[in-house]
DNA sequence: GTCGCTCTTCTACGAAGTGTAGAACACAAA
DNA sequence: TTTGTGTTCTACACTTCGTAGAAGAGCGAC
């Protein structure tokens, strides 16, 4: 699955910030928004479709083509894909205990609060929604 | 710090795997050894040093210049790095907890256990041997 | 001291991935 | 059918990575 590039990721960002599926041009709306400041400059929105259309392929997006303007979103929510990345990773490793230790090591006190409570209560249950 | 390619993959796998330092023949060598099978083929020398640099320019390797082969060895140790890793992940996220919550909804019987165990012994350590 | 060997650095190139967007095409409304 | 908007095709530049030759540097032998 690997990394994304600054473009991807800030589109994948604004997907997964949004309720409901955008258009091409609400992206690119979007991203002048959310990337302003001193730029103010607009990306083509051929640009976003190439990236949108990248994003399909990789499987991290998803296209309705029933409707005119082709609405997108996010194949999976942000936390779902961040923590299959982790698992990713974790999964590359030899020694998964071990890595687990170092990572926990790193981990604030609240976050191990965090995971205790989340090891505690049913670990039984997938698709929330975000 | 980003993904490795599969030969940066390769020999930082091989500089973790072993204990002493090693010199850049020696990974050349390692790295037939490790590939053997069918393909036999070795790299050029030259190809294992460029790796080397640019994962000395990532940080991932430091170099020993003070004897004449100079010695190679990874700057942490694999679970380190891949702790780390998994860290970053997460902290481009926005919501921690949720993420944290797929990553243990996703992560096996045995894992849970081991997080459990190591959430409950004491947190304070560092450094341990790989 | 300089010859030669070994090791390192410089330089380079091709393939893949990514940011960027124009040109051309498709489709629906007027 | 024309027109405008949205999509696809194609393209190019830049970066990263695998790959390695050519040239330079240091050290031991003679």
């Amino acid at each position: 699955m690997a990394q994304l590039g600054d473009l991807e990721r800030s589109i994948m960002d604004a997907l997964w910030a949004s309720d409901a599926p955008l258009t091409a041009t609400e992206l690119q709306d979007t991203l002048e928004a959310g990337s302003a400041g001193v730029s103010g400059k607009q990306l083509a929105v051929t640009t976003v479709l190439t990236v949108l259309s990248r994003l399909e392929h990789k499987g991290l997006v998803t296209r309705d083509r029933s409707v005119r303007p082709h609405l997108y979103r996010a194949s999976s929510s942000h936390a779902d894909h961040t923590a299959e990345l982790m698992h990713e990773i974790l999964g590359a490793s030899s020694d998964r205990s071990e890595v687990l230790a170092r990572f926990l090591g790193q981990v604030s006190p609240e976050e191990a609060a965090t995971l205790r409570g989340l090891l505690d209560s049913p670990p039984r249950d997938s698709g929330l929604s975000a």
